[in-house]
DNA sequence: TCTGATATATCGCGGTACGATATTACTATA
DNA sequence: TATAGTAATATCGTACCGCGATATATCAGA
């Protein structure tokens, strides 16, 4: 196929959009995995996100509205929104802070824990499934990357 | 920390759940990136999938609406809006099949192939850089799994 | 105590995916 | 060549979610 201009410049041929599309692929079939499973618990693949935050911080500390955002990659009120559809749904509890009384300390409940768990195990399978395949893409790209940005 | 009983009985320790929330945020990084990127040519990160997707078949083949949906796992109403919006900006163009009238057939302008070029060089150096991190989570996954699910 | 910064909350908007449905075109069978 | 059934695309209304703008409460420093 004819290459333009800029495809020249980037030195980048028809396999190479294949493989990026492949791997966008894959990532595709994760992320819609993370929403069925949430799905089957009747929530979205963000509050798995969220509560995995929540639960992945060190005993003893304390995840507030605005450490969820920024870890989440969203703005505060995005987050606000968030917390109060967990809260709704009993997964997690809102305490405010003793320390500062601006801020608001979240907390898992026992259901939102045991929900959780089962979500975690259950993507931890799934990427111990597609671990091969993205492997082999980034052993592929490191190829490319030495040889010039282009398979030989 | 006290484990409940979902946790102990999917073997899953904070550092479990740690490791799984930092590939999550990995992935964020990524797709924020993706978001950035796209932004910058005034797209989203969809358009630019789509285009991927076009791009990325064989020449003579042709994407119709209905693999664009399959291919992007999304249904093929949500397609003909996004195909809307990539015709709207000039990166695409319909084409109704000869051979079967029904079918619309998808084909990248100049325009598209030259924002594809540059999104797609950028979508590859940036996976260059964060191969190597997801490389080590997924070694450390498989090792994880080789000892039963729990690192020792 | 005044001022500016910080943390959370509220409100309305826009984008996008979806379900339901419509429209057009193809295919098979009699 | 009717007719029924299926397939591909399009349309419409709805819902969710992230965001910008703004408000309110609290903290920290001069």
């Amino acid at each position: 196929m004819q290459l333009n201009e800029a495809e020249r410049q980037f030195k980048l041929a028809t396999r190479d959009y294949a493989q990026l599309a492949a791997f966008r692929r894959a990532l595709r079939e994760f992320l819609s995995f993370s929403e069925a499973a949430a799905a089957e618990a009747g929530l979205t693949s963000r509050h798995y996100q969220a509560m995995l935050i929540l639960r992945a911080c060190h005993e003893g500390q304390r995840v507030t509205i605005g450490d969820l955002a920024q870890e989440l990659l969203i703005k505060h009120n995005s987050a606000v929104g968030l917390v109060d559809r967990l809260a709704q749904e009993k997964l997690i509890v809102r305490e405010p802070s003793s320390a500062d009384r601006r801020k608001v300390e979240l907390r898992l409940t026992g259901r939102g824990r045991q929900v959780l768990a089962k979500l975690a195990a259950m993507h931890r399978r799934q990427l111990q499934r597609i671990g091969p395949v993205l492997k082999r893409f980034f052993a592929e790209l490191s190829r490319a990357e030495r040889v010039g940005g282009r398979e030989v």
